[in-house]
Parts: C-alpha cells; structure tokens; sequence
DNA sequence: ACCGCACCCTGAGCGC
DNA sequence: TGCGCTCAGGGTGCGG
C-alpha cells in the first residue's frame, strides 16, 4: 500500500519520464469514483500540455502544468504509477502469474486496471496508472484554485515535529495510532509506517492521544521521520501490489520490526509481536518494547 | 470538535 | 472443482 516512502519513490523516478515531455494522447476506463474530473474532461484539459514538474504533497502526486493547471493523483491502496517496459509479477493478476514464470513476463500489457494512460508528443514511454481496486483518484485542478484534498493536509510527515504532534494531541482521546494516520496532522503515513514509528518509539499503538507527554510525541516525530527517511532510501515496501515504476520491488518489507510480522519474534526482544485492531486498521506492536 | 462507522472496490484465501 | 463468504484498507462524509 502505498504510503509517502513508496509515494516519494515513485515521484523520483516518474518525474525522469514526465517532466518536459507534452501530452499527446489520453486514454481512460469508463466513468467511476477513481475519476474526480471525468475522462471526458480529461482528456480536454491534458492534451497538449506540457508537465513543468513533479511534486508530492503527502501521498498525493501533483503534476504541474505548463499552462498553471495541475494533475493530480492518488495510487490509493493498489495504484501503480509507472513507465510502458516495466515488467513485474505484481503488474498481473494471479491468474496471469501462474501460466507465466516470472521471467517470460513480457513487458506490461494495459488491461481492464489501466485506468490512464498518457502518451507524449517526444520519443519515450508512455506513462501508465493502474489500480485495481479504484481507491486512487486522478482529478485535474484549474490555475490558481484551491484544492480541497491538498489543503486539508497537514505538515509532510518528514517533517514531523513533536510539537506538531503535541498540539494535536492534547484534545483527543482516541488512539496515537489514529493521529498519525490523520493526514490532516501529519500528511504521508499510512498503517505501515505507523505500526513501525510507534515501535521505533516504544509506544503503544492504543495510547490515548492526549496522554503523551511533550517528550514522548518528540520520541514519535523523531521514529516517523526517522523509519520514512529509511524506506525511501530502501526503495519503498513491496508488500502487496507496489511496485517502483521501473517494475522492480523496494526493499523496506524485508526489514519491518512490526508490520506483517504477527507471531514472528521480535527484532529487539523475541517475543512474538501481536495483532490488534486499532482504529478499524490492523495494528502490529511489540507487547514488551512498547509501553 | 471529536469520533466511530459505512462506503467506495476487487482479488485472495478460506471453508464447505 | 467451485461457490460464497470474509478480509484488506486510504480517504470521504455522515450522524451521534
């Protein structure tokens, strides 16, 4: 699931294929929720244009446009943002995976998921987003207007501050788990990083928000800022369906102390780590490292 | 203001 | 073999 390190990622590499090049074609799926602005509309408002930049707001890309406008796009929990030539299992289905050994995958087809694809006016690929549960969004925002979505976000998680926390701490009672998943606090971390920020500061997924101490949320600001700079640099969590938008897996999954890890003994202290359910989201946590 | 919950969506994995 | 059920979860919006 893509959360700000997997995000980040794909902006560096996305922005190669993207910035200067001018849309020539636009292709879409019909009609659904994953389209804020209709394909119709689009497709109008993109062709012809030329991307001046790349940015990230939280999960969110934003692709600025010559003409002031912006595109912007949300992977959701399975969007793949990434260029025509990647090949990966995690682009096809299990059904496809299995008539095909990893290897023979032939390089990415479009198919029934590939909700947009743009092609350009200069030589290389062309650009692909693809999701299969349509929980990503794509909407086209005129020049100079506010954005509902990017406006409610909080600062970018990395660079979380224990006072931004304390401040948004101190009138809520639900748990810390569900503050840092709040993108109007801290804008980027997902159930990932938040399983792995809280154990990194020995904290308990459950605690009550307004409970922490100034000290302790400057211990959680410095764990965020810490386990999202490191997965950056690891290429992302290649969990599920993320993939880097070349097609190859990040790396960050195979050093998680928490997350997806229920059972298995605990980096630190071996004793198993457990799975409760905080906030309607699965939560993993040491018992014994995290008070 | 705060917070829990339903909803959007599809595929994997399970039990029968 | 195959059906139907449950679960996964980011973000939005609603109702208490």
């Amino acid at each position: 699931m893509p959360e700000l390190p997997e995000v980040e990622v794909t902006r560096r590499q996305i922005e190669k294929v993207l910035v200067g090049r001018t849309v020539r074609g636009v292709v879409t799926t019909r009609k659904s929720y994953f389209f804020i602005t209709p394909p119709g509309e689009l497709r109008t408002r993109l062709v012809g244009r030329r991307v001046v930049a790349l940015n990230r707001h939280g999960k969110y890309l934003v692709a600025e446009l010559d003409d002031g406008s912006r595109l912007l796009l949300h992977l959701g929990m399975t969007g793949q943002l990434f260029a025509a030539g990647a090949r990966s299992p995690r682009l096809l289905s299990a059904e496809r995976r299995a008539t095909l050994s990893p290897e023979k995958a032939a390089a990415f087809e479009p198919d029934q998921h590939t909700h947009l694809v743009l092609s350009f006016d200069e030589p290389g690929p062309n650009l692909y987003f693809r999701d299969v549960r349509k929980f990503g969004k794509v909407a086209w925002i005129a020049r100079g207007k506010p954005n509902g979505r990017l406006e409610k976000l909080g600062i970018d998680a990395l660079e979380a501050t224990g006072d931004a926390l304390y401040d948004a701490t101190r009138t809520r009672s639900l748990a810390i788990k569900s503050v840092l998943l709040d993108q109007g606090v801290l804008a980027g971390v997902g159930n990932i990083y938040a399983d792995e920020a809280l154990f990194l500061a020995g904290i308990r997924s459950k605690r009550r928000a307004r409970t922490l101490t100034r000290e302790e949320c400057e211990r959680i600001a410095v764990a965020v800022r810490k386990v999202l700079r490191r997965s950056i640099t690891r290429g992302g969590s290649s969990i599920d369906d993320y993939v880097r938008p070349d097609g190859s897996d990040g790396g960050y999954q195979t050093e998680c102390f928490v997350y997806g890890r229920t059972g298995e003994p605990c980096r630190t202290c071996k004793t198993p780590i457990r799975r409760i359910v905080v906030g309607q989201r699965s939560t993993h946590f040491c018992p014994e490292c995290q008070r």
